[in-house]
RNA sequence: GCGAGAGUGGCGGAACUGGCAGACGCGCUGGACUUAGGAUCCAGUGGGGCAACCUGUGGGGGUUCAAAUCCCCCCUCUCGCACCA
């Protein structure tokens, strides 16, 4: 009688047993070799997609790999709960955060635990949670006593009519997305910190990250983006104010013919304060700062600038050139001015032709000779000095280091190395978010609070209007406080911070997450970690990665931690992507409205592509209706099968139904096998198919643990599994012992993966303790010894035969058998042997003439 | 534009430091068992050819006894950055 494989029935059986036994609880006091495993922590939606399929079935099936090497492993799971979403809820549909954050979470964890993913459950935590934003705003005091968080003015995307803060995203063209009110940037006084006086530490510690992606780290060097030059300061001509600017080609600085500001430049505004031109000019600048604000796509954008009126000397030659305000010069980068050399730079160079600016020439090719007035484009490669003085003749190379340490002997400027990393802006105008633990005294100033009287918790009875209004700030109860330092009445900050700060440092709260005294206890949190494998999407490469490394180096220099690296190994896991089907009439359609490429509303043509699963291309697939439909394991399988795991996935339903059918016949066969395993196996001797079998079993042990461990390749470890599975099904002839060997060792390589079937069979092979408390299958080289090898023998490279060979056949034999093959003896009659090559175990190829 | 990566059957993808191209799976074809099959089992499956054999890893050239793999040129796609002075 056939005994069927019900997956949800055995899935929720043994989940109940592995939380029952606490086997995914960890002893922090442990000395036993520890294992510190995360997945980057999900906001709680309400509902889980399979992006975090992936990347937490990636992660649990490493866990259980690790549990089996017999570490012992931390494999925490939390929640990224403050943040936009939840407070756009409530302005809509007036449900408050938290609740709507609690209930989210409380959906999301029972999901987690359908799908079998092992967490100890106890050190669950939430950014939003009192408990543990209190040591967020106390790492931020901290930060603060050091001066690496500071106040600073900053522009902000702001709605005039809203009197709101716009984050990037809810500017569309410029104008505000709720009222269509144009909007403008304004200068807000803001939370920083200091992060950009780390860029070089951040660099040069990229060596320790050996094992992370090199794409990470390339990502993260041109985000950085260190570039080495001089600075060098000009004079305003007509005031005497100094300007100084940065520069990566000081060898160009003699064919200087005008100057570019930054429309935000704060030089620009003082100048033409009170002139003719201010109103031409400032009415430019509105304009180019209104470009800058949203829409960066709209490239290609024209070259548009405005002159000052004003002039600059160079203080190299006194040449007095134009000042120009240019909307390609950033704010951002450098010190906001830009020396202009439209003979050597090509964005120059354009400017320079639109409005009629002079071209001088500074560099010549080495055989030729520019000229301005015919030059189509600007010179940017080496050559030799001309036109600037005695530098004249100069290779240019050369010239670049003479012209600093001339312009730093006359004090014109110097060395400098410049990075287009900026300080981390953490002010959000915004309720659902942690608060920033400053208070405003008329007396003693910015106040931090102090240590006892944390957390600053968010007040609860607030309304939320759908002006984008943060509601702390009409919060009298939250804002008015007494200073404490003088008792007088004072005023909250109502700025939250940025949740990448909530984000910074969760991986070690994890280790301590219930201490109240302390932001953690360092020893433990020195023993645990760095995280030793750290898995998540590859959007976080430049932020959340960056900024918790900014992090660590800072909490390293506090005493707090002995490492200054969050992470030693690091995964980015790929996309899930699915078809998405686009009708012109009736938009994005479900995969069940169309048909061979039609549209089965309208009859229109359908435009089909694969992207990214999302709910606006309505290509997305629910979690739990796969699970319902086929259960957790086979959803598990299916997403680490086929593809590697960091390549973007396609999902295919047939790729499931595939899965399913794998395991229904895993389950099949292994009650098959069962009753040869239970037979009296008294009968003593080997049995025709042992030797293959145990070979094979042991060609998988070595293969899916290199692919797990090293290649964390799932795709062809499951190749082998299928092997395996295979070899099994064909031995009809093996003693129950080999049997035994081969059908164990595939449980216990496939449990990572598929947990509840292999933990389920196991026990019915009559073992009482769980996989995850018995050892990872060991290798016995002696078992992969083949008899007989196959060596090809090529003529003239290319394959005419097989041989099939002793193993440890001497090169000559080899050469000789292969000649007397009867294929390869008469081909090579009455031929020319011109070359024998043999490559032992592998080939023989024979050139003949 | 700059930087990085990738182009292999109908599809996802294998292939160690150059050594049998297409592992494994999906799909498809034929067959078996079935009232039935989105089940299971057997066989087949890069293309061409009855066959021996020829041909084949985006295109072109090169190195080599031997190239998916190394070198040069070109094409295409994906990702990242995007006026970075």
């Amino acid at each position: 009688m056939k005994i069927p494989y019900k997956p949800q029935e055995i899935e929720s059986k043994w989940q109940k047993y592995w939380d029952d036994n606490k086997l995914f609880e960890v002893d922090e006091y442990t000395d036993r070799p520890k294992f510190y495993l995360l997945c980057m922590f999900p906001y709680p939606s309400g509902v889980l997609h399979m992006g975090h399929v992936i990347n937490y079935t990636l992660g649990d099936a490493i866990v259980r790999y690790h549990k089996m090497l017999g570490e012992e492993v931390l494999s925490p799971i939390g929640w990224d709960s403050f943040g936009l979403p939840a407070e756009n809820a409530a302005i809509r549909l007036g449900i408050p955060p938290e609740e709507n954050t609690v209930k989210n979470i409380d959906r999301m964890r029972i999901q987690m635990k359908r799908a079998g993913w092992g967490y100890d459950w106890r050190r669950e935590l939430a950014t939003s949670h009192p408990g543990y934003y209190k040591w967020t705003q106390w790492l931020f005091l901290q930060f603060f006593k050091r001066g690496l968080a500071v106040k600073k003015k900053a522009p902000v995307n702001w709605c005039p009519n809203d009197q709101t803060v716009l984050a990037n995203e809810q500017v569309h063209d410029g104008c505000c997305e709720r009222c269509g009110t144009e909007v403008i940037q304004k200068d807000l006084s803001q939370w920083f910190f200091t992060m950009s006086a780390m860029s070089q530490r951040l660099l040069d510690n990229h060596t320790k990250l050996t094992q992370w992606p090199e794409n990470v780290i390339k990502m993260q060097q041109e985000w950085i983006g260190r570039s080495e030059g001089a600075r060098i300061d000009f004079t305003i001509t007509e005031t005497g104010d100094k300007v100084p600017v940065f520069t990566t080609r000081p060898d160009t600085v003699f064919g200087v013919t005008f100057m570019s500001l930054a429309p935000e430049h704060p030089l620009v505004e003082k100048l033409v304060c009170g002139t003719p031109q201010e109103r031409e000019v400032m009415d430019a600048v509105k304009r180019m700062r209104q470009l800058g604000t949203s829409v960066k796509e709209l490239l290609g954008l024209e070259k548009e600038g405005v002159f000052t009126g004003f002039h600059i000397t160079n203080p190299v030659n006194g040449d007095v050139v134009p000042l120009w305000v240019a909307n390609f010069a950033l704010m951002t980068y450098g010190t906001g001015a830009v020396m202009s050399v439209p003979a050597h730079d090509q964005r120059d160079f354009e400017f320079a032709k639109k409005y009629g600016l002079p071209i001088k020439v500074v560099i010549n090719p080495k055989d030729s000779r520019l000229d301005p007035q015919t030059m189509t484009e600007a010179y940017v490669a080496d050559g030799v000095q001309v036109n600037s003085g005695q530098f004249d003749g100069m290779p240019n190379r050369e010239a670049m280091s003479a012209i600093i340490s001339w312009l730093d002997k006359n004090r014109f400027g110097s060395r400098t190395i410049n990075y287009s990393l900026r300080d981390w802006l953490l002010s959000r105008q915004r309720y659902w978010g942690v608060p920033i633990p400053i208070i405003y005294c008329e007396s003693c100033g910015l106040v931090p609070v102090p240590d006892d009287q944390l957390p600053v918790t968010l007040p609860k009875n607030v309304e939320f209007k759908p002006t984008g209004e943060s509601p702390l700030k009409q919060c009298s109860d939250f804002i008015n406080t007494k200073c404490p330092k003088c008792g007088k009445p004072a005023r909250r900050e109502s700025d939250t911070m940025d949740t990448f700060v909530d984000s910074s440092w969760y991986m070690y709260r994890y280790i301590d997450p219930r201490n109240e005294n302390a932001v953690f206890d360092s020893d433990l949190v020195n023993k645990w970690a760095p995280v030793d494998f750290y898995i998540g999407g590859i959007e976080h490469a430049t932020m959340h990665l960056i900024y918790s490394r900014f992090f660590a180096c800072v909490m390293h220099d506090m005493g707090l931690i002995n490492f200054e690296e969050p992470a030693k190994r690091l995964f980015c896991q790929g996309m899930v992507c699915k078809t998405a089907h686009y009708c012109n009439t009736c938009k994005w359609l479900q995969e069940d409205e169309v048909n061979a490429g039609v549209c089965l509303k309208c009859g229109a043509t359908v435009v089909s592509e694969v992207a990214k699963m999302s709910k606006t291309k309505l290509n997305t697939v629910n979690p739990d209706e796969i699970m319902n439909k086929y259960g957790a394991d086979t959803m598990r399988l299916y997403i680490l099968s086929d593809t590697p795991p960091d390549r973007e996935r396609i999902w295919s339903e047939e790729g499931v139904h595939g899965a399913s059918r794998f395991l229904h016949r895993l389950w099949d066969m292994v009650h098959d096998k069962l009753s040869d395993l239970t037979a009296n196996s008294a009968n003593l001797g080997e049995r025709s198919d042992d030797k293959k079998l145990l070979r094979i079993t042991h060609r998988t042990i070595k293969q899916v643990t290199g692919d797990i461990d090293q290649n964390i390749q799932f795709n062809t470890a499951l190749a082998r599994v299928y092997e395996l599975v295979n070899a099994i099904k064909s031995s009809n002839d093996c003693s129950p012992a080999v049997m035994r060997e081969a059908i164990e060792t595939l449980l216990k390589v496939l449990s990572p993966i598929t947990p509840h079937i292999c933990e389920e069979l196991w026990s019915k092979l009559g073992n009482t303790q769980s996989l995850l408390t018995t050892r990872w299958p060991e290798l016995r080289e002696e078992a992969l010894i083949e008899d007989t090898i196959t060596v090809v023998v090529q003529i003239n490279g290319k394959v005419r035969t097989k041989l099939t060979v002793a193993p440890d056949i001497t090169e000559d034999d080899l050469l000789n058998t292969a000649k007397s093959d009867e294929k390869v003896s008469t081909m090579i009659e009455g031929k020319q042997i011109l070359k024998e090559i043999v490559i032992p175990k592998k080939l023989v190829n024979l050139v003949i003439r």
